[in-house]
DNA sequence: TCCTCAGGTTAGCGCTCGTTAACCGATTTC
DNA sequence: GAAATCGGTTAACGAGCGCTAACCTGAGGA
């Protein structure tokens, strides 16, 4: 064979391909001939790379999961121990802005995050699950630091409302956003906004 | 045969197992004899009340997005002539308040709304994206009346953002968010939260 | 030079799925 | 009372799917 970055690098380029076709068109609406040809290969070549089309979407899905909660875990340590004082605050922006840079930069991903979990088999499901409880329950912390005034089921609640918020980007999407930065800006300050709300309204009751 | 209305309800009866099934497993993840099985028929005796499978998903994403945008052209009339002066602020309250009842009520049929669009037959997808566009723009109009700072580009964004947001409830789901009164109050202030952060972002800018 | 083997190919199998065909009982209509 | 029709049934067809089998090629290593 050639050498190992050559191996992985037709691996990744498959999930890649993969990853935009179950985005496009739904995991069940993409035939693996399909796949192949994305590549560059027909069919059943894949099978030299992966046993089976579900091995590619589990795959996909506990790579997205674990890339968001240890590149969340990675920011609370960082801006945790970051010189200028930062606080609370400064970390809740940090996880914020790392979600939305995945969120624009991995459409696809996002986008099969939450449509596809359900086609996994079981055990692939629960670990999926596993991470993404995991990442929910970092940002649930972080926030209520942030407000302490917001009780720990809310703000759950408040969490994957922001979720939903921060991953509209792939509905808006192709051509007539505004240039990506000021997308991230806009998406930053309502999620910031859209949490102060949340802590306001819990507090006024 | 029965009285119409017995006719009529057999059909939303399919319907709804319809909507229920396509939301928990995909649209290419079920088949005629499963939602045959929910409504007691067998397989081919969906024919008599359809012409296929595909129309029963047209019928239900075409019916969505034609009742949020009458609900919502509704509320704008209604809110508009209201006694008590109310003003733009209480026609974006509504909005969001029929918004969210709609997708704390009929979840799967949110969940459908942006998951399955693409496996409508061109002519149908056309027919909704238009009227998802017009309740779009209907919200548009009125969150600029609101926030005056807020141009039209990020506007519409923001608008997608907060669809997003309200949207969530499929997600967190089934057993453990708060009762359903307090996940409305909390969504309702995210909502309008970020809108205003949303505008004080852009009037800073 | 020969062997191994990674990484492809095409043919085809078996299954599932949407849909149609043919038939049937009950209820309404003339 | 006959006829039509509504709403259902079962059988079966044809297409498309994931996957396997069998084969092939070209590059390295002994």
């Amino acid at each position: 064979m050639a050498t190992r970055t050559d191996a992985s690098t037709r691996r990744e380029q498959i999930l890649k391909e993969a990853a935009r076709l179950f985005a496009e068109r739904g995991f069940h609406g993409v035939g693996v001939d399909e796949i192949g040809a994305a590549v560059g290969i027909s069919g059943p070549g894949l099978y030299r790379h992966f046993p089976g089309k579900d091995a590619m979407l589990a795959e996909l899905l506990v790579g997205i999961s674990g890339q968001l909660l240890t590149g969340g875990r990675r920011r609370v340590a960082e801006a945790g121990t970051e010189s200028r004082g930062g606080g609370p605050g400064a970390v809740l922006d940090s996880l914020i802005e790392g979600h939305i840079d995945f969120a624009l930069d991995d459409r696809p991903l996002i986008t099969l995050h939450d449509r596809e979990l359900d086609r996994l088999r079981d055990s692939d499901r629960k670990m999926v699950r596993q991470l993404q409880r995991q990442y929910v329950e970092l940002w649930v912390e972080v926030v209520r630091e942030v407000h302490p005034e917001l009780a720990e089921p809310p703000a759950r609640a408040a969490v994957h409302a922001v979720f939903g918020l921060l991953n509209s980007t792939p509905h808006l999407s192709r051509p007539r956003l505004p240039n990506r930065a000021a997308t991230a800006t806009l998406l930053h300050a309502m999620a910031r906004g859209a949490f102060a709300s949340a802590a306001e309204a819990a507090a006024r009751a």
